[in-house]
DNA sequence: GCCAACGTTGGC
DNA sequence: GCCAACGTTGGC
């Protein structure tokens, strides 16, 4: 299978790319949705390329990147009473929720803001600013990517 | 803080 | 299986 591309969410208050950074790998729990649980499972494979994008932020922006170091496992934060996405529904013998492990990779240059985003045409058929979108997880198509990096590194008046 | 869009829940 | 009510996401 050719190496996939994807977008994940996070808001930087709660997990930040620089929070992920310091871990090196780390989990990527506490996923509650099914779409975006699908994805892991079925399609997130080791090597895959994930663009970590900051939400809730001002302004909401792409921070780093991160490899898929590990494929989709028990999340373990759902059998938690004490945690923050506990959920009673999920069952150790059959877990409804799964989490991957991510490395960071690095930063990038600078931040790719959404609103460059929405102005770049090139970037016009991304899940990440279709209507109504609210997924956390969305494939990325390679020259999506690729067009990304290439903002990061020129600067933001291009 | 507002609110549109969307997902989930639960009564029927 | 429908659908109204409710909760959440996330940009603005």
């Amino acid at each position: 299978m050719a190496k996939k591309y994807w977008l994940m969410k996070s808001e930087p208050d709660v997990w930040s790319y620089d929070d992920h950074a310091a871990e090196g790998v780390a989990e990527w729990d506490g996923i509650r949705n099914y779409q975006a649980r699908n994805f892991m499972r079925d399609d997130f494979e080791i090597g895959d390329t994930v663009l970590f994008y900051h939400s809730n932020h001002k302004p909401p922006h792409v921070a780093g990147i991160c490899e898929v170091v590990r494929e989709a496992y028990p999340d373990s934060t759902a059998f938690d009473p004490d945690a923050k996405y506990y959920d009673p529904k999920s069952d150790p013998e059959n877990p409804r929720w799964l989490m991957v492990d991510l490395k960071a990779v690095r930063k990038l240059e600078r931040p790719v803001s959404l609103a460059e985003i929405k102005a770049n045409p090139a970037l016009a058929d991304m899940r990440l600013v279709a209507r109504g979108n609210r997924l956390s997880i969305m494939p990325v198509e390679k020259a999506e990517y690729e067009e990304i990096l290439r903002m990061a590194k020129s600067d933001p008046e291009d």
